[in-house]
DNA sequence: CTCTCATTTCGATATCTATCTAAATGATAT
DNA sequence: ATATCATTTAGATAGATATCGAAATGAGAG
């Protein structure tokens, strides 16, 4: 994991907010485009920018693709903030 | 607390790298500075973004401005990502 | 095989940010 | 008071990024 990646990740809003909509449970594209007042081109670079960041996986079903929370680095993240601590 | 603020001042390297000087002591500028090959400028721009984000605090001691993390701000990350994961 | 439609890529622009040198500020100590 | 020195501000530049509309891709369904 690379906590340049990350952190770039989480610094934009709409990533944080696509984020925080992806915790109830997965949803394709065009559902986390109508959340917003922004392009599906702008949201399908925000998604990009997360699945780089290994903050969200994709899993095809269909002809849609779902986006999903990977938790996992969320605990990586957690750690590295943890041993600023002591 | 704002989170913009917070990951934004994050998601640069030598931000972090700061940070982790910062977690065994606090430190005035220049020694700071002496840890890197940026100028002083430039270090006291990262430091501001980082007081801005309230991941420091600064406290004056004679001559010297001392710099120390402020860990309440990273429990209040550790919060927010832990929220994500339910 | 072709149509449809979800998703991504392209190309462009405007804003933001990291960095520098040089100058300004501000406080301590003599 | 003034010289010193730590720190910040100013002004400039180069590179990154968020955003858009339009075009391209690619996979399912008929």
């Amino acid at each position: 994991m690379k906590f340049q990646e990350t952190f770039k990740a989480l610094s934009d809003p709409t990533r944080r907010e696509i984020i925080a909509l992806l915790r109830d449970k997965p949803l394709h594209a065009q559902q986390i485009v109508d959340h917003f007042q922004q392009s599906n081109a702008t949201i399908s670079h925000h998604l990009s920018v997360l699945k780089n960041a290994e903050l969200i996986l994709d899993e095809k079903q269909g002809k849609f693709i779902y986006y999903e929370l990977n938790t996992s680095v969320l605990d990586e993240i957690i750690g590295w903030i943890s041993s600023l601590k002591s």
